[in-house]
DNA sequence: TGAAAAATAGGAACGATTCGCAAGAATACT
DNA sequence: AGTATTCTTGCGAATCGTTCCTATTTTTCA
């Protein structure tokens, strides 16, 4: 199979075309797609792109620390172009997940620390509500 | 097929035995057990106890607020006999999750409200890193 | 330019969970 | 008690996201 390159060469190619367009893709948007959305998407640019490609390339990307994996709780996974620690609200209603701003208290850790011994090498917090759009009174 | 009430009547029964006997099982372990594990200690009892049945008892409970699935975000469900609103630790070298006792920063909520406009029904934090057995320095 | 290594497409396989359904209990009502 | 109604169950088939396998490209790099 040619490889195919769309129109201009990426600056610098880490590996695959395949997977440099999955890495640019998730880098382009704040959403969080599942591997079936990003294959789709990719679709239009490597028409025989298998979905099997996309899980490989999508753990290869993690474990390079490139992105990382969200896990909805819903029976899909996740991926999420921003490996910056940081947390998440996630709407009931629709299902959007929602990228926050929030420092992480300090005092957490150190409670867990005396209260349960315990050092934790990543926290995660997610919440859970209804998002703008979803909460407003707009009866569509 | 039979009752088959092992050796007492509990105080009160809210549902089939195995319905009850699963709630119970949940209750009487801090662990955090998955639907097949459950299924395997329920056999003791009740030898021809379906997995699905077990899935279909958890639903159950889980939207009666009895327990509560805890997403594991590793293809497995777990479920949690304690629907008291608590956080968790996962280790990542053994798979164990441990309850914590931790009070909820109140300031993540205010500056939630304030600096995206939101306001969660419910917060999940999890800390990941070494359980204490497995941080051990135990040179077996 | 020619291996050797890495990656791919395609499809089969897998594992957790869900569904459909006929048979079995529980409950309500007479 | 007898019977209709409703709730559950066990069992197997079906679903669906993800992983695995393998022959065939691509990419790397000496
Ligand atoms: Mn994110
Ligand atoms: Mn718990
Ligand atoms: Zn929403
Ligand atoms: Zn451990």
């Amino acid at each position: 199979m040619r490889a195919s390159p769309p129109e201009k060469e990426p600056s610098r190619r880490n590996h695959s075309w395949q997977r440099q367009r999955l890495l640019e893709l998730l880098r382009s948007t704040d959403s969080h797609p599942t591997a079936a959305s990003l294959h789709a998407a990719l679709r239009v640019d490597f028409p025989r792109l298998a979905l099997g490609t996309v899980y490989r390339n999508l753990d290869v990307l993690v474990s390079e620390g490139e992105i990382e994996a969200v896990p909805s709780g819903e029976g899909v996974a996740r991926y999420d172009g921003n490996p910056t620690p940081h947390h998440h609200f996630v709407c009931e209603h629709c299902g959007e997940i929602e990228d926050l701003e929030l420092p992480l208290p300090r005092g957490l850790l150190t409670r867990l620390q005396r209260r349960h011994g315990l050092t934790p090498r990543r926290v995660r917090i997610d919440f859970y509500g209804l998002c703008r759009a979803c909460s407003d009174p707009n009866p569509t």
